[in-house]
Parts: structure tokens; sequence; C-alpha cells
RNA sequence: GCGCCUGUAGCUCAAUGGAUAGAGCAUUGGCCUUCUAAGCCAACGGUUGAAGGUUCGAAUCCUUCCAGGCGUGCCA
């Protein structure tokens, strides 16, 4: 219909042409003109079972791409709490839906771990003491930080030696490196258990924070300064000033590159990263994934990168911004006294929730088998329930929803594929080695076949999208056709021919769905 | 003020300019001596914030308005 449109002729005349001259019959059972133009083509079930009896669930990108994929990226001054939550589960699934696709992925995980906030913290450690320093344990981050913040605000003391911390890190003073590499290592730990709990796969070598670009910035300031069409100094400060940016009074809004007290901003080392990215990592494309607050920083950081040629002209940046956490208040997802939910006990309190309601639906499980259960559910359904909505939208955090176990849901879809390894350890079966082509005599088996055959779009999609909610609607459309199946088709009890070819349906249905699941980073479970 | 985003069933969310706007939850009613009932089947539920416009066709694009959110020079 499109076609049509730019043909100017009637779509449903269009439509009849080139019905005419299609010669489908090896793979079409029937082909008719529908509604306003279509073409409905029902497959006949011998194309679609020769499809299914090849084993392959998509095929690998025939134009593969260096894609850079920046994510997480807390500041660290801060333990991790739910505003990272997004960023974090969003990124790694399209980074995983990337790597599955066939592209290289390179995962940098920008972390905020420069800058006035660690002044504070090291100037803090100071005052305690260097073995309470030591022995900090993880969990202290957060507290350290409130500590050294409010006496930040009542001890002129503490904020001049504060202050001259942070000097004294951009002049690389051994001592004070020392501190901050301690601390560093603890917020990397910090960072490696959450990841390692959520099924994150960011490892301690993506991390590449700030401080990466420290040495960086000078250079690429003076190689700026070369061009006198792009840097300009303005009330003391180094500016870009790019003409489609407006501030409130309608003036020119600079992108601020060095503060007038010789300072750099998020700006500044963002454009060094974006250099770097571009230059040595090779980058085609570079993805951000962070909240619709920074929408109008990307779009000025992508401007100034295209106009100072920071990277090449043919690189793909791309933000991939979405919207805030809210509680059921409508109001954002906080703690009743108002603080930030931290990402460890949000965690913990997942698998709490997850571990009474397995106990209740299936008390015949072992200790082992239920955390192993609880701990895959409880990630599961925090990540789905952020991933399968559009990511634009703010949404709402509900426990009672994401855990509910029926409708869109991970612990759905993972209930599927238990019931799926359940017939083949009844009927003493390998998964893998189903190549009976299934006959499809039903509805549902049709249904359920059809669907199969469009993971390989699906997942072109969120790659070219990054928007991880069409693989989480398609696998649970998915679980929806292989439930009626399951309800209305018997298996083990068949004949031979049929009940081996509805085998290769349960088992081409598992295998998609624990590819489609790792690809959001979220377990299968063959027991629940 | 200007810019960006959002507004879809009671609730949570889908819908690549296409067919009668779809799911789940909630509500109501069915289905377990047979592969896990954490399931399946069905009913109920809509002026897509409002009004115009473009188009063979609009939740989607354009204009105006309403409501909410965010951003808007030295935080990130």
């Amino acid at each position: 219909m499109g076609a049509a449109k730019r043909m100017r002729t009637n779509p449903r005349q269009l439509a009849a042409e080139v019905l005419n001259g299609l010669e489908l019959s090896d793979l079409a059972e029937s082909i008719e003109i529908a509604g306003p133009g279509f073409l409905n083509i029902r497959l006949s079930p011998s194309f679609l079972s020769d499809q299914l009896t090849d084993s392959t669930l998509l095929a690998e990108t025939k134009n593969p791409k260096r894609v850079v994929v920046d994510y997480s990226s807390p500041n660290l001054a801060k333990e991790m709490h739910v505003g990272h939550l997004r960023s974090t589960v969003i990124g790694d699934a399209v980074a995983r839906t990337l790597e599955l696709a066939g592209h290289t992925v390179i995962r940098q995980n920008h972390i905020g771990d420069w800058g006035t906030a660690f002044g504070r913290l090291l100037a803090f450690l100071d005052d305690v003491g260097d073995e309470a320093a030591q022995d900090a344990e993880l969990s202290d981050i957060e507290a350290l930080y409130v500590e050294a913040s409010q006496k930040f605000e009542s001890d002129l003391a503490f904020a001049n030696r504060s202050r001259s911390m942070v000097l004294a890190l951009q002049a690389h003073e051994p001592t004070a490196i020392a501190k901050w590499e301690h601390f560093m290592m603890l917020a990397q730990q910090h960072m490696s258990e959450i990841y390692s709990r959520l099924d994150i796969s960011l490892q301690p070598q993506d991390t590449r924070g700030e401080s990466a670009y420290n040495s960086t910035i000078a250079p690429l300031i003076s190689d700026l300064q070369k061009r006198d069409d792009v840097l300009v100094e303005s009330e003391g400060a180094l500016c870009i000033f790019m003409p489609e940016f407006k501030n409130k009074d309608g003036d020119i809004q600079p992108m601020i590159v060095q503060k007038s007290d010789g300072g750099y901003l998020y700006h500044t080392t963002d454009l060094a990263a974006l250099r770097y990215r571009g230059e040595t990592l090779h980058a085609d494309r570079v993805l951000y994934f962070t909240d619709a607050r920074q929408i109008l920083h990307f779009e000025m950081l992508f401007a100034a990168s295209r106009l100072a040629n920071i990277v090449e002209p043919g690189v793909m940046l791309e933000h991939h911004p979405f919207g805030k956490i809210l509680g059921n208040d409508g109001k954002p997802f906080r703690t009743r006294s108002g603080d930030n939910i931290l990402l460890r006990d949000l965690i913990d309190e997942a698998i709490d929730r997850a571990t009474s309601l397995i106990h209740e639906k299936n008390p015949n499980l072992d200790d082992e088998q239920q955390d192993e259960v609880a701990h895959a559910v409880a990630v599961g359904a925090v990540k789905y329930a952020d991933l399968s909505k559009n990511r634009l939208h703010d949404y709402t955090f509900n426990w009672d929803e994401m855990l509910a176990f029926d409708g869109n849901t991970a612990p759905y879809l993972q209930y599927a594929y238990a019931r799926i390894s359940s017939i083949f350890e009844k009927g003493n079966i390998d998964m893998g080695q189903c190549s009976e082509p299934p006959r499809l005599d039903t509805e549902v088996e049709r249904q359920l076949a059809v669907h199969l055959l469009r993971f390989q779009e699906v997942v072109e999609q969120v790659v070219a999208d990054a928007k991880p909610h069409y693989l989480c609607s398609f696998l649970y459309e998915l679980t929806v056709r292989f439930m009626r199946f399951y309800e209305h088709c018997p298996i083990l009890s068949e004949e031979p021919q049929i009940r081996d070819g509805r085998l290769t349906l349960c088992s081409r249905t598992a295998a998609t769905l624990k590819t489609g699941l790792d690809a959001l980073g979220i377990r299968v479970l063959t027991r629940m």
C-alpha cells in the first residue's frame, strides 16, 4: 500500500496486479486480497514444517557492526539505587541482543568516578582513619557519602580539605590517588556484586569511567582551539555555540566545555569519551542509555561532535532515553521516607517475595531448587517488567503485577519453558535431537509454527530501534500460542509420528524462548 | 516564555500510516482420574485528552487548545 501511495494508484487494484505476478505455489496454500489491499498469504503446512525441521532459529547479520553500548554508568559517590536500574537492564538487553544478531559489542560502563563528590569522600575517609577506610564495607558507601556531605555543609575546614583533595587528585598526587584507587576498588566490588545478582553482563574491564578521560581532555580542548570557529570564550568559560540551541531568553545556549574556574563538565568528558570510542574503539555505532532528562545534553553533544569532527561522519550516534520509574502513587518510586531505593534492597525484596510465592505454589522443590527458582523468578520479574514496556514512557513499579505469574510477565514465560522441559524429562527424550517434521494438523499448531518463524525479524527490530519490548511482546505471544497448543494437543500419548512432530514444535519453542530470554538477560528454568 | 516528552478499557500496558484499536489484571461463568491449573476456554469492558486538517486509510503525520512531566550557562 505504500507502493500504491507512491504510484498514486488504488491499493486494491495494485494488489490484484501483484497477485497475478506472484508464483508462490511451493510455499503458499492460498493468497487472497483483503481489506484495503492486503495480500494475505496462507503458508502451506509443508513449507512451515520444512522451515521448522531446520533447528536454526536465526541467521547472523550479513552486515556486522562494531557497536559501543554505554549503559548503567552509575555515579559511584553513592550506592547503586533504583535510579540506575533502567539504564542497566535495558542497556544490557540491547547489548546482548546485538551480540545475538552477530554484531561486535563493546560495553562501556561510563561511571561517575571523578569530581567534587570524591574530594568529599576521600577527605572524610581521612578523618575516620585509614583503618576504618581499609575495612569499609561496600554497603558503607552510601552512609559515608551522606556523612561526608553533611560535614561538607557544616564544617568549613572539612570543606576546604575536600576541595584541596580534588586538586590533589587532578594533580595525580600519589597518596590521594592511592586513596582514590582503594575507594574505586570498593566501588567496583559493589557494582560487580549488584551486576552478578541481577545477571547483568557488565564486567570490570567494561568499566571506563570519567577519570579515564582525565588526561585526554586538555589535548581535546587544545585541538578544538586550533579551529577558531568552534570554541568561544564567554563569561570566562570556553563554549561551543550552536544556533539551533536556544535558552530561556531566546539567546543561543552555549555548550560549556571548560568552566570559568578551569574545571570540566560532563559535556567535556563525554566529548573525550566519544573521541575515544571513534578513534580507539573504531565504533560504527555508539548507543547511550540514559534517562530522558538528558535528551538535550546528547543533542548538543552529538551536534558538537559533528561540528568539530570528533567522530567520523559515518558513525551513528544514538541516544536511547527512557522514562521514570513511578510508585503506585504515580510519583517517583522511593522509600516511604523519600530516599532512593537501593538495588541490594530491591533485589532482596524481590527474592523474598518470590521465595514465599514459590513455597506456596510448589512445596515439593528442595531448598537448593527453591533458591535457584526464586532467584531466576525474582530477577526475571523485575527485569521483564521494565523491558516489556516501551522505554520512552514512565512506568509504574508494582510488585504484585510483576510477580503475578500470569499475563505478560517473566514467570509466565519461565513456566512455559519448565512445562516443555518436563515433557522431555517425562518422555526421557533429548530436546536437541528433534528433527521429525511437525504435521501441523490443527490450527493451534499452525499458529505456533507461523509465529516461531518471525523471531528473526523481531531481533532485527530490536537491533534497529534499541527497544527490547518488541522482543518481550514476541516471546509473550509465542508463549500464549504454546500454552494453547499444550492444552489442546496431547504429545507423549500420541502415535510416534505425530508425537515426534509435536516434540519438534516443543523443542523449537523452548530454544526460541531460551535464546530470546537470554537476550533479555533472563534465565530459563527446567523446573519451577 | 521557548524546547522536548507523555495522554489509549476501572488498573497496568501493546499497536512499523493500514483490516473490526489488541493483551493482561480486576469482574463474571466454564475446564483437572490424562505431558506442571504458576495453565486453558469464554463473557464483560473504548468518542485513543479536545477540536480541526492531510490521506483511499490516522491512536500514529500537521495546526490549535487542555492536562501532566522534564529541560532551558558554569551538577550529571
